[in-house]
DNA sequence: GTTAATTTTGTGTTCGTACACGGAAAATGC
DNA sequence: GCATTTTCCGTGTACGAACACAAAATTAAC
């Protein structure tokens, strides 16, 4: 274990004070040029790293996180990562964190706006944010950009801004997966469907539309496109779903393999086991309490997971680090790994996160 | 985010000094039944926890973790929960750690014995422990314990001591849940085999065995444990080897799967690329680069993996937590996700862990 | 009751970094 | 060249816990 440099130890070998040290590394500036050549000079030699402990002890100052999601519902995929959020709060409960979480509608582009104007006039030291609509992220993260203020995406990344870090998932790959996934599931006629959920608002969310394109892809280089069918069902008329569903199945005898891209594959599960469906396998996204169930009870016979909590708290961590270390790292963008869940691993996939 | 309560908040609301508090604290003694009761009172009411930051920094000691696991390769199995226990001491090099590796040959009793004898005469602040041999491991443990000196395992638990913490895989449950894979992976009316590779020594793992008898335990539930063949191999005369396999093979055409109980998947992989069998599907364990290699090339179907980065970080950050919060935790344990790596999401399983 | 031994307690210093403050040096104005 | 501003730099104190040390209080010894 390698003694650790210090500023003093830095001081002294740049032949400064550690004064001017501390101005070098954080930029105060009132630093002549000569003292700064040195300094630089030795600092690029030793490769000095703060000490984390001493610096979270004595900052005075305490930082404001504004952390800027869809409503996050406990158990649901939001839920997840503000657990991860939280999780890292408690583990770092020793710097001051002044953590605001600000939730919106993520089916009501309203809500984000205001939401998001209101991050501004927070004027927070960093921001957390959980994207959903282009434009109003955009917007928010251009503002961000020109009062330098830090951001980290969590679950999806918008282009054109400039977060210092990022925690997402390949959806396509998500999408290609579950294609192969349902495909050893089934039997080897078997024909597929996709299921859209639909709500008001019309999401058309990004995310679902690239694991379609991967689903579809990957039954396109398996020579079965042609098997595949598309319908869609309402999260909010669950009685003229159900019907809708039933006479879909009953049109398309030959379906045995379901995909739902998004979260709500549980939905479609309660409608198959309550009408005795066995023949059909169930594939959705995300372990949500509802999809547990499905998984437990066999009715879903596939889960991918991106770990939500994970990345909560990799965001976390990302933005005390930059705060803290206060160094200019360029934009780390994470592909989290795509965990899948079936009824013999679900059991273990509750505690971890982190790590 | 509610301000932490200090010592010295504890101090004035109990009457006393910080340096009895601090006393109390840490059971040095040497305090009155008036005052213990008093700060006894406090703390108990005000739900104290102590500022790891400082803590870290105000240690005067070095504290001496001594690593007792079998040899680590890079990119095999120990070799990734060494990178995991690598990861946590970078990640807390401001906590003065003096952390000894001590690598074991997991096939030679007596390499073992030496390494555990070494141990005990460094006289560690506590021990990360892999262990492979029962009775060693429990003879360690107890010399352990009668020096009060904390310790973890990574990989497994041997009953009977009394660890901080373990972190390990329900073996039964990857066996079975590597049948339930490969039973999808083949044809209906498929054969099975499982494949044991031998080594001088013959080590009997008891992961191996927890494994396979998962294995046949889903067989067994599906009404198929006829269909399941065992023969072996030696990992030591590839030649001889590859000709037993293929012979085999010609023996029964009916296998159209193989698992392998342990990291060894990648041995089978190649002699099948090599002699062009296609129509089996190889399952097996770890991420290994070599099993990695199996997957990318499409010759080994699925690979059950259990997260070793992962254990090694947390059981290195378990023995901080101890040794730093001087709590008695009641011991902890860990049962990690079994991951389920194919080659659509095997890209990203690289980078994370901890976690 | 006095002295010595022991227990109990408070104070002060340390860790490495952040940052305020005031003094020294350099630059500017006239 | 002198006064004034501006830039630069070193020192000192704070952060919160750990621990050394010495002072104070108690107990033991005679």
């Amino acid at each position: 274990m390698a003694r650790q440099v210090k500023i003093k130890d830095i001081a002294q070998m740049a032949g400064v004070s550690v004064g001017t040290v501390d101005r070098v590394l954080h930029n105060r500036g009132n630093v002549s040029a000569k003292s700064l050549k040195a300094v630089e000079e030795v600092l690029s030699e030793v490769g000095y790293r703060y000490n984390i402990h001493t610096s979270a002890i004595s900052l005075r100052k305490e930082y404001k996180i504004a952390i800027a999601i869809p409503t996050a519902i406990k158990g649901e995929y939001w839920g997840a990562i503000q657990d991860g959020i939280t999780h890292a709060i408690n583990e770092y409960s020793d710097v001051r964190l002044n953590c605001l979480f600000s939730f919106y509608n993520q089916f009501d582009i309203y809500s984000c706006r205001s939401s998001f104007d209101g991050i501004i006039s927070q004027q927070p030291d960093a921001v957390i944010i959980g994207p959903t609509f282009r434009s109003e992220t955009k917007k928010l993260c251009a503002e961000l950009d020109s009062n330098r203020i830090p951001y980290v995406f969590v679950d999806a990344v918008i282009e054109g801004t400039s977060p210092i870090a990022s925690y997402s998932t390949d959806q396509y790959a998500c999408g290609y997966l579950l294609g192969r996934l349902l495909r050893t599931f089934t039997p080897a006629d078997s024909e597929y469907a996709i299921m859209s959920s639909q709500r008001i608002g019309n999401e058309r969310s990004s995310n679902s539309l690239e694991r379609k394109k991967g689903f579809k892809d990957y039954f396109r280089s398996a020579g079965l496109e042609e098997k595949i069918k598309e319908t869609s069902f309402s999260v909010l008329d669950p009685q003229e779903s159900e019907k809708k569903i039933l006479d879909f199945i009953r049109e398309n005898p030959g379906i045995h393999g379901m995909a739902i891209m998004n979260s709500r594959g549980y939905i479609l599960s309660e409608i198959l086991s309550k009408n005795n469906i066995r023949d059909i396998s169930l594939v959705s996204f995300d372990l949500t309490l509802n999809n547990t169930r499905g998984i437990r009870d066999g009715s879903i016979s596939a889960i991918l997971c991106q770990r939500p909590e994970l990345q909560g708290f990799h965001a976390l961590k990302s933005v005390i680090r930059r705060l803290l270390y206060n160094q200019e790292e360029e934009t780390v963008h994470h592909i989290m790994p795509i965990d899948i869940i079936v009824r013999e691993n679900l059991p273990y996939y509750r505690e971890f996160f982190e790590m």
